[in-house]
DNA sequence: TGGACAATCAATCACTTGATTGAGACGCCG
DNA sequence: CGGCGTCTCAATCAAGTGATTGATTGTCCA
């Protein structure tokens, strides 16, 4: 038998030259926004010649949809982390605030872009394709629990699941935006956001300041 | 003795002029975003030369201070047109809600404008300089009244109110960034807020769907 | 009436920016 | 070796793009 030996190619596959190219444009997306996006900034970044950016990504607009593709993936890849479908509600939203905690400390770059292309995608239904479903699978993660929360008795029983879902997302989804007062900011709101999901019958004996 | 009668001028007064620049570069920056905002646009859409425009606002930076300084004093005015500092906490927050509502409504792109400039800001200290103190003041405005109704018994003991602040400021901010859903998903929403804030005691017989 | 100032515009500049072209370099397979 | 497909780049294009210039028009007041 034969041993196929990968020797380091001085070429890189198109693959691995389409995500640095992604990762180069969504860095520079964070540092200058949409408006300071330029084709040869992101090559110079990449180290290639403008005309091999082109010939790899053909045009700006699949260039965005690109960016916005790994986005997508990186957040699908961090949802599938961690089992939480059987976990009582209070355990799997935890969870969940422990997530996008490990996120927004780990890898800021990548919620501020998120950020920046979901403001796009208003305009923009290429990325609005590609995004939106992502967002909505994350409404429907949190509605999913804030219904089992309240099944089980530990959330209030008054609870609007998909109204929570949304408050959560929106409180989260703030945070992102802001650069800063994080980590900090972080656990007071989801710790409040824990107290105003949880039913008055369990006591909480975990006043704020 | 004289009557001053103003003859409507052909020209325009720098002030009008410079106020309906802002006016048609929001309109834009909510079309096209920040990356497709053009100064020849702007000039067009105001019916104006390009050389005029660059006399009343003389760069794209200045162009773009002065688009976020009208939308500061848009929602200055619209904070003062009620009075409600002496009003309990819970009609204070109606109050807040249904000014948001009506804005929302409205005048919703003003709230779009303010998205996008509040997502520049994190890179354009010009832009932060003059948005970042008007939203500081709304959280700290939406802050007193979750303190006041904490103190007066109406809102949970256990509340945290500028964690509480940022939650609604997020949660309202997130339907700005969305179109479409409004104003159901809005009511939804601020009726969720408001559960979550009061204190169980007050039973409210209410129940979601 | 005439001078000072405010407001406007056609024409143009200097530079940017997304995209293309044509040629060459590299690895693989027969 | 020799051809073929993949990958790369220097050079260039065409359409913008923010800004400027020099001149013109209207308004107001002494």
């Amino acid at each position: 038998m034969t041993v196929q030996i990968t020797i380091p190619n001085k070429r890189e596959s198109t693959d691995e030259r389409r995500l640095a190219i992604a990762l180069a444009a969504r860095a520079l997306i964070v540092e200058k926004g949409f408006e300071g996006l330029r084709t040869r900034d992101i090559a110079e970044r990449v180290g290639i010649n403008i005309a091999t950016l082109h010939y790899h990504v053909p045009t700006k607009k699949a260039l965005i949809q690109l960016v916005a593709q790994t986005i997508e993936r990186d957040f699908r890849q961090q949802e599938e982390r961690r089992p939480r479908k059987h976990l009582p509600a209070i355990e799997r939203l935890r969870i969940e605030f422990d997530d996008q905690r490990e996120t927004l400390v780990d890898n800021p770059a990548l919620v501020v872009a998120m950020s920046e292309l979901m403001q796009r995608a208003r305009r923009d239904p290429d990325v609005a394709q590609i995004l939106q479903p992502l967002y909505d699978s994350w409404i429907l993660q949190l509605t999913d629990i804030v219904t089992a929360g309240r099944a089980d008795g530990s959330f209030r029983p008054d609870i609007d699941p998909n109204a929570a879902a949304n408050i959560i997302a929106g409180a989260i989804g703030n945070l992102w935006r802001q650069q800063g007062d994080c980590p900090d900011n972080f656990d007071n709101i989801t710790r409040e956001l824990e107290r105003s999901l949880l039913c008055p019958a369990n006591d909480n004996k975990d006043p704020a300041p």
